[in-house]
DNA sequence: TGGCAATACTG
DNA sequence: CAGTAT
DNA sequence: GCCA
């Protein structure tokens, strides 16, 4: 029987990956639960039209089990008379303070428990679910010597004798002879030793490169200019780099940076290596390559690592952790010896050396590391975005096959509710589908789903979606807040680390983006092609690790221009991303964060001698009333809004509305609809169902007076043109008492349009950094089958001239009461709210 | 080389 | 209309 | 800036 459910079920495709985490997060929901909660949505769209006084919008089920502190209208101060009890009030108190665990269950997300801020020593017992590691439970010997040795038990790799490396003995030398016959093998020999022979000379001038370009800049602190600096990080360590035939240009690229870097490169491994390079999966298969019968040949302590291993610890100037870049990090217990840790002599000189001066200060490790101090290097200072140690947040590997999803949304106010809520059917299935069971069965590849990202929207988007499931799992709930340039908040610092192998790349285009912003004359899309950039980059985007701008280049939408940037960071050679990185643009990016201040009037800004947030206080600039709100209010305004906050505030503005008229109807839309913790500003869409022959014309002028008279809100920033017209929009500025000041949208809706307002309105458009996808592709989409999609509903007929103009409105196609209709007419399967983040 | 979503409010 | 916003 |  296909019953409608609550979550589409879907195929064994790429959704599996979702589903999977729904099946991981230990919440499932069982069928009963399922129709139960079914039940109660559908009670509750009913209550919706019942009388007031009857609280609808509160889903049954809650109340039954008498989970939720029912919030009473009068002890909220809902209503205009009593808003003085309200001083304390604060959303978490009231709002299902004391009963997560159970409120989760009724999450159409499954949840998983809160990161745990636990000693590092206390972390194994109790992952979260889907937490792979902790970076804490993982060790190198060259970093962590003793603290690994607390519960590593060494067994099987890395056991093998160590020598100095004045005396190494070759290891593996069987592989080595069979290859010896390979043509390729010899091009890559003699390239190896022609780089040898070159090596002296280039490091000299390289390190006289670095200081000279580095100095320059250095006091401006912008991160554009760490790339390729360094300094000789690698002094000291001996690397393998596996011969792999037929890669001569990506060995040469890599022999070079290490010994630039102060490293010793091999070809061929022996009793002196400290790290071997290897981006392979399979320790098996590293060993037959290596020569080896087992890893445990190796000299002690070596490490097996990532190419992405070097490139970081170049970009960051230091000696990084290991743990994030191991080649196997599931088996990583059995690569480390505690045993082998005991320093060799070789190790002990580069102990010696380096630990003078240090305090280890910035490690959180209760065991001092021997690590390069930062004054071995010629520092640059610069956002310790890449110290991957730092964090206690669990860490996940997501690219690796064992990719678990981790939701992102402790969701406690259950969704979806309310009206124009229709579930799909769990039978549909839809060009999307296929294209992602295609990817999943192989009868495509990857690349060819990017080439036709924007012929077949929804593909683009899966990524992006799974993107962001990744991206958000190993942030921590308030990750959103360092996507913004809110002055001081922002060092950088607390940023989680997201361990993917090209997210440093994703960090640098966001830093790019944000930069760009303030480049005046940067055409809009060339700046979205650099926010496009972040997106490529995580790693269920880009499995592979990214070496160059032309391997960059295969992703669709990574051009010449994001190629050569990529070059750039890898080779830390100041190019274009360097020179254009002026205090001018950074600057002018800060000015247009400002509500009501864009391009235009940032750089005129800065023109006038506008140099901060505070000039803008002071100094008279002839600011719009707008524009002053956005000024004065500048750090609430651009700080994001949790997701109990959201919530509270639509409470209040729910409430008063059905205060005016019991029939409307009211819900959250933005990211909030999409089930994000944090929201950039309430979207409030506001209809009325007109069976009794009546509208919601006018109520929206009465809804602002009343909240105003509460304090709920405080500020207007554009009111409708038509204020009783059936479509208006109010945008300004609230708050929930005591709390922050936040942008607030009002919008109201012919009851009609609903469904097609829903839509465009929980598509990501909301969200400040949002690429607009779910909206954009359906859209496109929409327009491929000959669709228009706006707004107000779907067209069909829609003609459009060479401008892209439209030639004629076209027609409704669909009555778009739901979304479920609009989706239907499309062809595609309807999606939960959650599913369509950026 | 054109198009990149589409529309509303401010001043 | 340009600029800014969603 | 990228793509068709």
């Amino acid at each position: 029987m296909p019953k409608d459910t609550l979550f589409p079920t879907h195929r064994v495709d790429f959704w599996s990956e979702l589903d999977e985490l729904d099946r991981s997060g230990d919440l499932e929901e069982s069928d009963e639960e399922a129709e139960a909660f079914d039940r109660s949505i559908q009670q509750e769209v009913e209550a919706k039209r019942v009388k007031r006084h009857e609280r609808p919008e509160r889903p049954i089920d809650e109340e039954e089990a008498g989970l939720l502190p029912i919030v009473d209208e009068d002890q909220l101060g809902l209503t205009a008379s009593s808003h003085q009890a309200l001083p304390s009030f604060h959303a978490s108190q009231i709002l299902f303070h004391s009963t997560p665990k159970q409120l989760r269950d009724l999450s159409t997300l499954p949840s998983v428990d809160t990161p745990l801020d636990d000693t590092p020593g206390a972390t194994e017992s109790h992952q979260p679910a889907g937490v792979l590691d902790t970076p804490e439970n993982i060790a190198s010997p060259i970093d962590t010597p003793s603290s690994s040795s607390r519960r590593l038990t060494g067994t099987g790799e890395g056991r093998g004798r160590r020598d100095d490396p004045a005396t190494p003995v070759p290891l593996g030398t069987e592989a080595f002879k069979n290859l010896k016959g390979k043509k390729d093998f010899q091009t890559l020999t003699k390239h190896f030793e022609l780089f040898s022979k070159g090596i002296s000379k280039d490091v000299t001038a390289n390190n006289a490169n670095v200081k000279g370009k580095g100095k320059a800049k250095a006091q401006k602190s912008d991160s554009m200019l760490i790339a390729g600096l360094g300094g000789r990080v690698l002094e000291g360590l001996r690397f393998c780099v596996p011969p792999e035939l037929g890669q001569v240009g990506k060995h040469k690229q890599r022999w070079d940076i290490i010994s630039k870097l102060g490293g010793q490169v091999v070809l061929q491994p022996d009793t002196s290596i400290t790290h071997i390079i290897y981006d392979g999966r399979s320790q098996i298969a590293l060993a037959r390559e290596l020569g080896l019968k087992s890893l445990s040949e190796l000299p002690e302590g070596t490490v097996c690592v990532r190419w992405d291993w070097v490139v970081q610890c170049k970009l960051a100037g230091r000696l990084l952790d290991t743990s994030q870049f191991l080649s196997f990090p599931k088996t990583f217990t059995k690569m480390i010896s505690a045993k082998a840790v005991p320093a060799t002599r070789r190790l002990a000189d580069i102990t010696s050396l380096l630990s003078r001066g240090t305090s280890d200060s910035d490690t959180e490790s209760p065991v001092k590391r021997p690590r390069i101090p930062s004054s071995a290097i010629p520092a640059i200072p610069r956002p310790d975005v890449f110290a991957t140690t730092r964090t206690k947040k669990p860490f996940l590997n997501p690219w690796r096959s064992e990719l678990k999803i981790v939701p992102t949304v402790d969701t406690v106010h259950a969704l979806p509710k309310g009206p124009g809520w229709k579930f799909g059917k769990g039978d549909d299935r839809d060009d999307l589908d296929d294209i992602l069971s295609a990817l999943k069965d192989g009868t495509i590849y990857e690349e060819e789903c990017f080439t036709s990202a924007r012929g077949m929207p929804y593909c683009c988007y899966h990524h992006v979606v799974i993107a962001h499931y990744i991206r958000s799992q190993s942030a921590n709930p308030d990750s959103r807040g360092d996507r913004f340039k809110c002055g001081q908040d922002h060092d950088g610092t607390e940023r989680s680390t997201n361990a993917g192998p090209n997210e440093w790349l994703a960090k640098k285009f966001e830093d790019l983006h944000d930069m760009y912003l303030g480049v005046q004359g940067k055409n809009q899309f060339a700046i979205r092609q650099y926010q496009q950039g972040e997106l490529f980059f995580p790693s269920c985007c880009t499995p592979w690790i990214i070496t160059s701008g032309k391997d960059a280049r295969r992703i669709k939408g990574v051009g010449q221009s994001i190629a050569d940037r990529i070059d750039e960071f890898i080779s830390g050679e100041p190019g274009r991303a360097y020179y254009e990185d002026t205090e001018k643009a950074r600057i002018v990016a800060v000015l247009k964060d400002v509500y009501g201040v864009g391009e235009t009037f940032a750089n005129e800004l800065y023109k006038r001698g506008a140099r901060s947030i505070r000039d803008l206080k002071e100094k008279d600039f002839g600011l719009t009333p707008g524009q002053n709100i956005g000024v004065e209010l500048y750090e609430d305004l651009n700080t994001r809004i949790p997701r109990e906050e959201c919530r509270a505030i639509y409470e209040l503005i729910a409430s008063k509305a059905r205060a005016i008229d019991p029939k409307i109807w009211v819900e959250i839309m933005g990211s909030y609809r999409r089930g994000q913790e944090d929201s950039g500003d309430v979207d409030i869409l506001i209809t009325r169902d007109t069976d009794d022959g009546l509208t919601h014309e006018g109520l929206l002028k009465s809804l602002v007076i009343g909240l105003k008279e509460n304090g709920v809100i405080t500020h207007d920033l554009s009111v409708p043109s038509q204020w009783d017209a059936l479509e208006a929009k109010w945008m300004g500025v609230g708050k929930v008492p005591g709390g922050r000041y936040r942008r607030i949208d009002i919008l109201c809706i012919p009851f009609d349009q609903w469904g097609a307002a829903l839509i465009y309105f929980t598509g990501n458009i909301s969200d400040i950094l949002c690429l607009k996808q779910f909206n954009r592709s359906l859209r496109l989409y929409a327009r491929k089958k000959g669709y228009s999609l706006n707004q107000r509903g779907l067209y069909v007929g829609v003609i459009r001239d060479k401008g892209g103009l439209k030639m004629t409105e076209g027609e409704f196609a669909v009555i778009t009461k739901t979304e479920q209709e609009i989706f239907d007419v499309l062809g595609l399967r309807w999606r939960h709210p959650h599913l369509r983040r950026p």
